[in-house]
This record gives C-alpha cells, structure tokens and sequence, in this order.
DNA sequence: TCTCAAATATTGTTGAACAATCAGGCCTGA
DNA sequence: TCAGGCCTGATTGTTCAACAATATTTGAGA
C-alpha cells in the first residue's frame, strides 16, 4: 500500500466522520502542510475522491467537501432502491452476507438501549452494505458504497441524526425475517417499504437541516 | 475546462476507441512526452481513470489498460440486468429519451445494410445509454457510463465484434416496440431476455479472444 | 541450470517555481 | 450612490528536476 492510498481512504474517513463538514472548502496548501504530504500527492487524492463523489471540484477555485442537495438526496435513494431492492429479490437465504445481516441488525439493537446514535447509525449502514454483499457483485458494492457515503454526508448536514436511525432498527429486523421467513420477494417488498420510509424522513429532516 | 480534463477526455477516448489494447502497460514518462504534458499531470489523470475502472494500478509498477476477465463480464452484466431492466420497468413511454432510442435503433438499422460494425456497436451502446436516461438519474447514468466502457474492452479483446452487434439490432426494435405498446413491464421483460441471450454471445466470443 | 546479488529502470514523492484564474478592494465617472 | 473597470493578492493549474522506494533484469559464480 503506498502513501498515497493511505491518505486517500484517512481523508475519505475524515469526510464520512464528519470532520470536514460538508460545504467546507480544502485548501491545497493547508492540508497539504497538514496531512504531512506534497501538494501534488494530495491533488491525486483528490481526483480520486472527487470520482467518488465526495468532493466537488470547480476549476481555479479548488475542491470542496460535497453538500448533496434535495435532488441528490432523491437520486441517492432512487439508486438504493434500484440496486438493493433488485439485490435482495434475487439473493440466496443461504447465503454468508445473511449473517452479516443478523449481526448488524443485532448491534443496532443493543444500540438502541445505549441511545447511541453513532453507532446505531453505522449498524444501519453495515445492514445495508450486507444486503448489497449478497449480490456478490464488485460493481454494484463499490456503487453502493460510493453512494452510501453521499448519503453520510446527509445525514452530516442534518440537525438530529439520532431520530433519523432509532425508527428503522425495527424495520430492518422486519426485513430480515421477511427474507427468512417468506423468501427473497419478500423482502425485497418489506425493504422497498422502508425505503420509501426512510426517504421521507430524510427529506423532511433535510428541509430542517444547519448546513447549506 | 482546464487542460488535465481535456486529457483525461483524450486518454478515455483512446482507451475506448482502442487505440491502447486492454492488458497494455501505460509508461508515465513515455506517455507524458507523447501527450507533452507532465508527469504529475498525467497522474492525476491516470486516478481518474483508474476509479472509473478503465485503467487497473499496481503499486510501483504502474497502471495498465484493464483487460476484464470473464468473471467482470459476468458483473458487467449482472450490473446491467440490474440497472437497465429496473429503469426500464419503471419508464414512462413518454419521456424524452425515448426518441434517443428510436434514433439509435434507426441509426443501427441504417448500418446493418453498410455492415459498418463499429458504427452499429455504437448504436447499440446509444440505445442502452437512452435506457438508462430513462430514469433521469445523474448516478445511475453515471455508473452505466463506466459498465458500458469496461464493456466496450471486453468488445476489443474479441476476434469478430460484427458478429456481435448484428443479429441484437432487430432485438433492441422489439423492445422498443414492446415498451411502447405493451408497457414498462413488458418492455423490461423484453429487455431481460436481450441481456441474457447477449451475455452468452460475449461470453463465448471471450472465449475465443484474441488478447488475455 | 540455478541462485543470489548488483545494476538498471520505473514508479512514488517532494519542493520550488511560474502561469492562469478568481475574489475583493479601489478608483473613476456618471 | 452606484456601475463599471482595473489592480492586487491569493489560490489553483502545471511544469520541472531531483531523490527515495520498489520492481525487473542482468550476470557472475557455483
């Protein structure tokens, strides 16, 4: 692994963290003093992450934590929809990633007595990446994850991501046994419902959000 | 536009177009005299193209033009099926980009009589890019853009790539016709089926590649 | 022929320099 | 007062040359 890379995937979590808010602008020079790096291996890293989708680059004016609108809000859930929905209609319930489904769901259970929003929401997450690891489709996971980080960058800009998560560690438990119990279609059903749930919330919260 | 971009457009153009064969080695001092643009530039480019999935990279030992495997065709598809048939299911037979798709299926026809292969490939891609535009999704069109150029490496590895277009120009009419006076459903019905039977042409043309 | 080490070539990374462009302040003229 | 234009400072875009880190090749010796 070379430094670079490093920096890639240290920079990208510092965006998802939330360390570098969405909106904010990084200077080359500064960051690149900080991060201990030449400013060209940074810009390499920017290119990168700006591919990604988690920077937003204009020319001569430098690169930007991206601060995902209304409508990318409606594209990122159209995509979830999209690739999760169609994932699961077709996933084997033998499958290993149904474990990692379990144990996610199961964490964020026991996150709900903590009231602990962080990792609730990060349970919520792994829940969802392991729908999409049933698929066992580089492509569609490496989408997934790009889109599952524009949409941390939501959940950054919004004022109580706490309530946003808590309601749907039920669902996600639902889901589950609907894929157990009564096979692939039907939960691919339950998680287009929650989907659409999830969406709503989401947008509302995001009409009261503290960021622009 | 700055001039890094404008690269990164050319190299892309050149990688598709196959003017550097999938498998091939890209030196950095060599390719940065013959573009006459730097080296630091030319990284960035070579980022780029790497996330997009064009360009594959080996620490130290460089980046070379992808040459997908069976096991990427078998993805690419999967994420095909997955992306165009949802789009397509859920398409209102009135929108815009159904004229791009009666165009492109014209356009294919007109270059079944002239046996202009390359242009009919090109065809063929344009229809299934009109798919896709079908969901007005900035993300969706986005990754089919990177599938479909991984795809088009996979076409440059193959021996005979006429035979390959020509007998699924008179496929992509009749789903056209089927969206348009059967509906979404049976339009992604149709759409399934063309997918399938294409995946197994190329799958048994890779077979008989010319270039691993 | 095989093994291992030195030589060679390539990539990774840095720092400095200059060019191109943008943002903001300042001045002028109406 | 305000609109427009110009200058200035700051930031990004790009290049170059150098060195460090690693991979590949060469070749000597057994």
């Amino acid at each position: 692994m070379t430094h670079r890379d490093a920096l890639t995937d240290h920079l990208r979590q510092k965006i998802i963290n939330g360390e570098l808010l969405p909106g904010s602008r990084l200077s080359e020079s500064a960051l690149a003093n900080q991060m201990d790096v030449s400013r060209n291996t940074l810009r390499e890293t920017f290119r990168a992450l700006t591919e990604q989708g988690l920077l937003g680059h204009v020319p001569y004016r430098g690169v930007s934590v991206k601060a995902p609108t209304e409508a990318d809000v409606l594209d990122i859930y159209r995509c979830r929809r999209t690739v999760e929905c169609s994932v699961m209609g077709q996933a084997h319930p033998q499958h290993p990633a149904v474990e990692r489904m379990l144990r996610a769901v199961q964490e964020a259970e026991s996150h709900v007595t903590d009231k602990n929003w962080l990792g609730m929401g990060s349970a919520n997450m792994a829940f969802h990446e392991a729908i999409v690891a049933l698929s066992d489709s580089p492509r569609l996971i490496r989408m997934f994850r790009n889109v599952s980080a524009e949409l941390r960058l939501v959940f950054l800009m919004i004022e109580d991501p706490g309530a946003l998560h808590e309601p749907f560690v039920k669902s996600n438990r639902e889901i589950l046994e609907a894929l157990l119990s009564d096979g692939p279609e039907a939960g691919a059903d339950a998680l287009e419902q929650y989907l659409l749930e999830s969406e709503r919330w989401v947008l509302g919260a995001y009409g009261r959000r503290r960021i622009d």
